[in-house]
DNA sequence: AAGCTGACTATGG
DNA sequence: GCCATAGCCAGCT
């Protein structure tokens, strides 16, 4: 398995719970800044992984759920971020700005 | 082997 | 402010 794989799962595992990050801030994190395509490929991927990916606390810049379609089912996404404290509107996340978890920030990484 | 697709993002009109 | 286009790169057909 690619190392960019590797290094996505692990900080997507870093993610706490109640908070949810972007593609792009993952992809920034790991250095391939601008193919944040390659970030929610990992996802579909995660299937491959022997661990649990948290792809749920994982959505777009615009904080919508666009990979809801992806998991097992469309709502389990919504779910498992309501668990998790999080409100949404339909795909959409409330207060994401809020909620948002930047890797290159929170882990102090430079 | 070559081309298309895709869980994104930024920029331009 | 919304719609269209371009850049990104690995996996699948």
């Amino acid at each position: 398995m690619s190392d960019f794989f590797s290094r996505v799962y692990e900080v997507v595992k870093l993610i706490p719970p109640g908070r949810v990050t972007s593609y792009g801030a993952i992809a920034k994190y790991i250095g391939t800044t601008g193919s944040a395509r390659m970030v929610g490929w990992a996802m579909n991927a995660s299937h491959s992984h022997p661990e649990f990916v948290p792809a749920h606390r994982v959505v777009n810049r615009n904080g919508l759920l666009t990979g809801k379609h992806h998991f097992d089912t469309p709502r389990a996404m919504k779910e498992l971020l309501e668990n998790e404290g999080i409100k949404l509107k339909g795909d959409q996340i409330l207060n994401f700005n809020k909620h948002f978890w930047d890797p290159s920030v929170e882990l102090e990484m430079e």
